[in-house]
DNA sequence: GTGAGGGGGAACCGCC
DNA sequence: GGGCGGTTCCCCCTCA
């Protein structure tokens, strides 16, 4: 039963994947149409159980990895165009230390380098709610609660079991006197709509932040870690 | 019909 | 005191 729980939660995630991939790289074909190397493409092999997805276009290239035998959701590796092409025979390589039951050789794409929570209050700033979603997004611990889908266009989901962790961590983060919960941190959200940083996007607990927000956070993270 | 999630107005609070 | 960034409450709508 778990099994195929798992299995309709993947196929659900697949799906909102391929959504916004579709519009990403709709998007995109319009942008770039007059460059002749922007190719939008998506293929996708399988390893005994587990199917391995590439899609890449427009200057930007990611690898979904689903693995049938766990229970995690879909696996993103962000790589660049250029290693575009390797990256599937890279994974399947991995794929078979996985399949041998060596995790501690798990492909890369499971064990994203784990970022350094950004400084809390930046520079000097109190931490706003986008910056600690970035941070949580970022945290693979805490894949279970919210999740990329994907994470190069900044589209988010709250996992419907495990949302009011986050928003409970969040009123934690702020010493709130009453607990958070989703429902008001989804007010906060929309709220951002206002000034363009997220976006709710038309999925059920799905949000999207903006192109500059989603760089901002990104330039943060790195000067986080320089 | 029901519950979960979404949308938004409005008042309020704490911090800078 | 004013602005900012939420927080809280509430009501209504949509959708599965």
């Amino acid at each position: 039963m778990a099994v195929s729980n798992s299995l309709q939660e993947n196929q659900s995630d697949l799906e909102v994947i391929l959504d916004f991939l579709e519009e990403y790289y709709r998007q995109n074909a319009k942008d770039h149409s007059r460059n002749a190397d922007d190719v939008y493409w998506t293929r996708s092999v399988s390893v005994d159980e587990t199917t391995c997805e590439e899609h890449w276009g427009g200057g930007e290239a990611f690898v979904i990895l689903f693995l049938s035998d766990e229970s995690t959701k879909p696996l993103f590796h962000q790589v660049t165009p250029r290693d575009a092409d390797a990256s599937i025979r890279h994974i399947a390589a991995a794929l078979s230390g996985h399949e041998t039951g060596t995790p501690a050789s798990a492909p890369a794409a499971r064990q994203p380098p784990l970022p350094r929570p950004a400084a809390a209050s930046g520079s000097g700033r109190k931490t706003r709610l986008f910056h600690f979603l970035f941070e949580v997004l970022e945290d693979p611990g805490m894949a279970h609660c919210v999740s990329w889908v994907p994470a190069n266009v900044g589209v988010f989901r709250f996992s419907s079991m495990n949302k009011d962790q986050v928003a409970a961590l969040w009123g934690q983060r702020k010493g709130n006197k009453r607990p958070m919960t989703y429902q008001k941190m989804s007010r906060a959200l929309r709220n951002y709509a206002r000034s363009g940083e997220i976006f709710k996007v038309k999925k059920k607990l799905t949000y999207q932040f903006s192109g500059d927000t989603l760089r901002a956070l990104q330039q943060r993270r790195r000067q986080g870690e320089a």
